[in-house]
DNA sequence: AAGACGGGGTA
DNA sequence: TACCCAGTCTT
């Protein structure tokens, strides 16, 4: 008798499955805070990536209850340099609604989950997979790459249908959570997006792409808009001038330099609006910076000793920056100018 | 249905 | 450089 897809996976993943922190638990309930965590982390972030934060988050907030008592700020800045940062608040507002409304564990059910804040149809699926061995697959890019692989799905308007409908086949009742996992496992280690390496794949009998020795997959393309910015950099007694205000799209809302639309603003007559233009403004260097679908070109300018007639601006030490949320594009900026 | 949202890894 | 990553939410 042939051997299905599932269990194949299944009894490559009890072999093969490496270490993860978010893997091993004291007992049930820290396995939901455990797993959420990671879920939610590893949202568009490799697990390589996430691992060290996971253990510096898990260390300070060991549980549902920890987040629910702490504020945003603290947690977004534990956050800091992994990115998605929405996914931070999210977080905490899942587990205010854990502990509050579910008596602090995980809802088993698909409903409840969808509805938590963060939460979409891959997570939720995963989670009742993952957590609760329910027979359903969440669908992330591991999972939709190894299926149109081994199907040989071609690319089309309906290609996630397609995904869908196949996937549902493979799930199964007994051992779901080991499947759930053990297809991300391939997907991410072996199945990978470029050169997969079929020599260590258990699915070559089956798989269809490799029979036919066609790997390529239709890449999403990404357009990336270019945007031009000039920033000012002025430092006085020891501290930088910086704002919370401005208005820079990914990182709204959090602390950076002065950044002004290169476009729409003159430069002279921006820095007369806003600070006391009296003195000289020299320029420093061009920075190129790759943020979300953005490049973005910097053009820092130094200005010594404005006034500021606006009150957003203020002047705050490099001590006091570090124990800032720190975004990688002002750090960026920092890093450039602190030798000038 | 498309765009916004970070930052880093990889070929 | 371009693409990708255990996606979700908003418009």
């Amino acid at each position: 008798m042939r051997i299905s897809i599932s269990k194949k996976i299944i009894s490559w993943y009890f072999k093969h499955k490496r270490t993860l922190p978010w893997r091993e638990y004291k007992n049930l309930i820290d396995k939901h805070y455990k797993v959420l965590l990671s879920e939610f982390m590893l949202q568009q972030t490799q697990v390589n990536t996430v691992i060290p934060y996971f253990n510096k988050f898990y260390k300070k907030y060991p549980n549902f209850k920890s987040l629910t008592k702490t504020s945003n700020t603290s947690i977004i800045k534990m956050w800091q340099g992994l990115g998605y940062y929405r996914r931070a608040k999210f977080l905490q507002q899942t587990a205010k609604i854990i502990v509050n409304q579910h008596e602090g564990k995980l809802p088993d059910n698909y409903e409840a989950l969808i509805n938590l804040p963060g939460i979409g149809d891959y997570t939720a699926k995963t989670l009742l997979a993952i957590i609760f061995n329910k027979p359903l697959i969440g669908i992330d890019g591991n999972v939709k790459r190894i299926i149109q692989r081994v199907f040989d799905i071609k690319s089309s308007k309906n290609l996630l249908q397609s995904v869908k409908k196949f996937t549902k086949k493979l799930q199964c009742k007994k051992f779901n959570s080991e499947l759930m996992q053990g297809l991300m496992e391939i997907g991410s280690l072996i199945c990978k997006p470029k050169n997969p390496n079929c020599s260590l794949c258990p699915l070559t009998s089956e798989c269809l792409s490799y029979k036919n020795k066609s790997f390529k997959l239709k890449s999403n393309k990404k357009i990336t808009k270019l945007e031009e910015y000039f920033i000012l950099v002025s430092f006085k007694n020891g501290r930088y001038l910086m704002t919370y205000e401005d208005n820079f799209g990914p990182l709204k809302g959090f602390l950076n330099f002065p950044i002004f639309s290169y476009k729409e603003c003159n430069i002279k007559n921006t820095l007369k609006f806003h600070f006391n233009y009296s003195n000289e403004v020299l320029f420093i260097k061009k920075l190129t910076i790759l943020i979300s679908n953005r490049k973005c070109n910097l053009y820092l300018y130094k200005m010594n000793n404005p006034s500021c007639y606006d009150k957003k601006y203020f002047y705050i030490t490099k001590k006091k920056i570090k124990l800032e949320f720190q975004s990688s594009f002002m750090k960026r900026i920092l890093k450039e100018i602190t030798h000038i």
